[in-house]
DNA sequence: GTGAAAGCGCTAACAC
DNA sequence: GTGTTAGCGCTTTCAC
């Protein structure tokens, strides 16, 4: 005791770092090594560090410990919503990966406004955070800057292309949306609508609608705006952008929903009207959520891992944090497309379960 | 330049706030007041700080920030997961709030195990977070003594009772599933399975049997132990659930399923068997997700307000940072039996939309 | 309203 | 392998 007279020492009540040491009969160096580097500490002083550490419940300050060092323990995820289960599962399969390793995450949900990205950005980088995880490649120029100031690895998902800031792990969105195109054509399908979320606010949607549009022009669909369509993400709002397009063009043959749960929205709003899935209208999603293979009639969608595009992603950013050099640093996952009821208009027969290998981002067959 | 020399600093370039002083031309002190305490500083200086600031791109450093002042702007919440739409919601609720008051969240998943939150716990103490959001009153001892000691606010959500820390936001959620069971037997269903995700594991679920069987035992329902049942959260699971009880109890009435993923899952079966729901069965579901009104038929379900509870939650922690000390601690949110087609035996009439109270936390009627 | 000095708890650098 | 010293960039305290 009568240690130099500090400052009051806050509620948090905590020990210290030269608590412990005291404790275990060493110096406060030594109890930090044994924490953050036990190999450079002999196996005797690491049990006695160790017993005191467990004896006074001592909880390290990663506030001090990062400001002394610059970095912290921290990995910043900025994601325009949590509430799509397409995102949750990235947050998922980051954590899995950066939690064993000993990082935290901090979550910053955006609504795809590069302005509050921006703001999250801002405030993850006042932590020192050692990494960054961002949606898209559409950010503020500010934030981009404020990015390469701090130096810090950064990956972008679930996007390969575009302005890349760092690294980057995901798919040609542009691609997958062209091959679904082209499956539902196979089967016949000829006047294709495309139903999505606001395209303006959002870049993948922005590379879904190219897709589309491509593969229209590419396979001489019709290409009538009117088949362009928008709703939010809900299956009732979906149902009504379904209704309004039938109204539009009464002829409609099918429609593409960029999400599972619109294209879902749409067929039970097509079995409340008596339209036939997939003989008078096809249907066909996006994600691959678990519940499109389950519903009657299956649905077909466009599927990637994004679980394990977050684990690669956090094992992209542990690397560089660790100095490491990842010999590939963008990485994409590919995406297939699952090929099920919804579309399988009767007297047309076309291949299914086309898979686009990693390496190829693009629609091939 | 020809500062005091210092240890390197680091590669995050950032300036400090000594930058920030010398270009405004004040002390360190008067930006630092600038910043977290306008109002004790005078106009005029408050302007040329502010100048500078946006001059050189002033980022503070919360880590030495949260050093000196023992406290940080992050808030940790510990969830089981986030696939689940449910705690989905409650994130964005509660990051809708925090982040205008200028805190983060630290997301920590568990997966219900006690461990786990432990360390996501540990790992937030160490980052001295402002408040804490956990999901049940089931926790490790020592997460207990951790946060006692840190003597930080606490809430848990979605619960009232049990063996609270501090505060709490939520329901019953055992006189939720007691008036689910109550409204199908007021619509004759009598032999009643209950199917949800593992109990054992599950706080939640735990109290939902427990009002399933309080409700079963006080209505004269069947109460064959093989009406109770578990799968997972996909709809193909408890599908396969589903058919299982109706092996074991070819009898069976109606499902009581303790999410709506999971009654989805039971009602495409029942359609691929040729079973009519409601006539032959009746499915229930839990958490009144969008697609539970949509769907066809459409799904009766329990409602609570999921993103208002994580509002709620971190008003109740913004409001006790600042030293308040709010009157109520303990707020009861109340549910809703959403009484939909899914339920609705034909010759059989009942009450519909029984909405609970906030106050009254159970069920009447 | 503003400033000077001290120190939050830890780790980098260098000595032994 | 272990210890000593000097800060990391900010906020507290107390003076003016």
């Amino acid at each position: 005791m009568a240690g130099k007279s500090r400052r009051k020492r806050g509620g948090s009540g905590g020990h210290r770092l030269e608590d412990v040491a005291r404790l275990a009969g060493v110096s406060p160096i030594t109890v930090s090594r044994t924490l953050n580097k036990p190999e450079a500490v002999s196996e005797l002083t690491r049990a006695a560090v160790r017993k005191a550490v467990e004896r006074v419940g001592y909880v390290p300050n990663r506030l001090a410990g990062g400001l002394a060092s610059n970095k912290s323990k921290s990995i910043g995820v900025v994601l325009p919503s949590i509430t799509n289960p397409a995102f949750a599962e990235r947050v998922q399969g980051m954590t899995d990966v950066l939690l064993p390793a000993g990082y935290n995450l901090l979550l910053g949900l955006s609504g795809n406004s590069t302005e509050a990205e921006l703001q999250h950005v801002m405030a993850f980088l006042g932590q020192r955070i050692a990494a960054l995880a961002l949606t898209g490649t559409q950010h503020a120029e500010r934030t981009r800057r404020l990015i390469a100031q701090a130096g810090i690895p950064v990956v972008e998902i679930p996007v390969i292309s575009g302005r890349l800031i760092d690294m980057a792990v995901g798919y040609s969105n542009e691609a997958a949306s062209y091959a679904m195109v082209k499956h539902l054509a196979r089967f016949g399908y000829r006047r294709v609508a495309f139903l999505s979320a606001n395209v303006a606010s959002n870049q993948l949607l922005q590379e879904r609608l190219k897709g589309y549009r491509q593969a229209v022009a590419d396979l001489g669909l019709d290409s009538d705006p009117a088949l362009i369509a928008e709703a939010t993400f809900s299956p009732a709002s979906s149902a009504s952008a379904f209704v309004e397009l039938l109204a539009r063009r009464p002829d409609l043959e099918a429609v593409f929903c960029t999400s599972d749960l619109q294209a879902i929205g749409c067929a039970l709003e097509a079995k409340r009207r008596g339209i036939r899935v997939p003989e008078d209208i096809g249907i066909a999603g996006y994600d691959d959520v678990e519940l499109a293979q389950e519903f009657v009639p299956t649905l077909s969608s466009v599927r990637f891992d994004r679980y394990e595009m977050g684990r690669t992603a956090s094992r992209l950013l542990l690397a560089r944090i660790q100095g490491e050099m990842p010999e590939q640093t963008v990485i994409d996952v590919g995406f297939e497309i699952m090929a099920r009821s919804s579309t399988k208009r009767p007297a047309h027969r076309g291949r299914t379960g086309k898979r686009v290998r990693p390496t190829a981002g693009s629609c091939r067959g």
